[in-house]
DNA sequence: CGGCATCCGGGAAGATACTG
DNA sequence: CAGTATCTTCCCGGATGCCG
């Protein structure tokens, strides 16, 4: 038994001192570094990761989160009471792994074979404003905008050339945007305008907004 | 025939707008990333590859040099006569893939399971040195050093905070490091001092070098 | 329903041997 | 040297079912 479980462990190594071979051990079996995207902004539950990521079956996503787990990359905790909720988290380390995210999707989105129309979660929506920021596009501007897609909502703000994302309650802010995250994506990233999109408050900050924005040009 | 087709590309593809997923399909397949990593300072024959990665087998690296000619990220080349040789390169867009290369090693060396006395590729000990130079440690400094693994040669440059590295012979340099990846790696991140290494030159300038590089701190 | 174990089919990874 | 051919092992993905 422990014979085999060395030959499945060793078969499965890199076996290389390189940080990033290690790397990989850690996040880079399928499906694990969109597990940690979603876990991004804030715990999730079970079933919110399988909805976040369709086509993830549940056990490899239970596979996936014992081994993160193990890994030191997300921690398994409950909610207190009233909730009492299972949920799984980033760990301070795990979160750190932002970078490789974002460094990852700027260089993919130069892909020739990249298709902007596939669905989109909402954590990948936020996640790729992070990613895509100009902040010499956005000056001194501040602002705070909503964004709403069926029942999770976050709060975008600008200022001081930076931008922040926090899921929460958007009541604050001065235009909220309802719709999916293929019409946001559409609207900042391609310029197709409002359509598919419901926006209540000031619609000229997200005019302005939009604008903070844009693809990197295709290789090849 | 052709439903087997769509079945096995689709139930491999994330079916995700988002940049990082599709990424993760270009680059994402085991072994992908290193071999990328190993063609990072210039094209490299097949035979190369295999000796730089113990435990990736023949076939496998067959269908990897496909699979990333085919996204454009590697092409394949033949040298010109004399050499006549079959050599793969990074396109200019796959070398642009460095940074999802640095900031995965850069984090994973925090992970209290990173084990760094394992061996070491040269080209993963060169990389190295770009993900963990320190600017503000070398100042004002500039050097160069040659650093001779075998037959595989490369010249580092230390110049205006920056540092630079290119596989090229190493005649010109201040001071020639000579020994194994592992024991470069000791001297320079674990201060193990010059066991194993063979200096020719100016040691005290690679004593200085060594001091422009520090491990992050482990997580947890 | 949320979380997890189990079984199965297909395909990918790995080892070895072989060919031009 | 640069890959193929083949075979085994294991992982992925889907379905089902159990249990709280």
């Amino acid at each position: 038994m422990k014979l085999e479980k060395i030959t499945n462990e060793s078969r499965r190594r890199y076996d290389d001192a390189c940080g990033t071979a290690h790397g990989l051990e850690l996040i880079g079996e399928r499906w694990a570094l969109l597990i940690v995207r979603e876990l991004m902004f804030g715990p999730r539950r079970f079933g919110d990761l399988r909805a976040s990521l369709p086509g993830l079956s549940a056990n490899v996503l239970t596979q996936r989160l014992e081994g993160l787990e193990a890994a030191g990359v997300v921690v398994k905790r409950r909610l207190p009471p009233p909730a009492s909720v299972q949920v799984y988290d980033l760990t301070d380390w795990g979160r750190e792994a932002e970078p490789v995210i974002s460094e990852l999707g700027r260089w993919a989105a130069r892909s020739p074979g990249h298709d902007p129309t596939l669905p989109l979660s909402p954590v990948s929506m936020m996640l790729s404003f992070r990613t895509m920021f100009d902040p010499r596009k956005a000056g001194k501007s501040r602002m705070t905008l909503g964004f709403r897609f069926g029942f999770e909502t976050f709060v975008v703000t600008v200022a001081d050339g930076e931008l922040g994302v926090r899921r929460m309650e958007a009541d604050g802010a001065e235009v909220i945007v309802v719709g999916s995250p293929e019409s946001v994506a559409a609207a900042v990233y391609v310029g197709a305008g409002m359509e598919g999109l419901e926006i209540s408050g000031r619609a000229e900050v997200f005019e302005q907004f939009v604008d903070f924005f844009e693809l990197p040009p295709k290789a090849g």
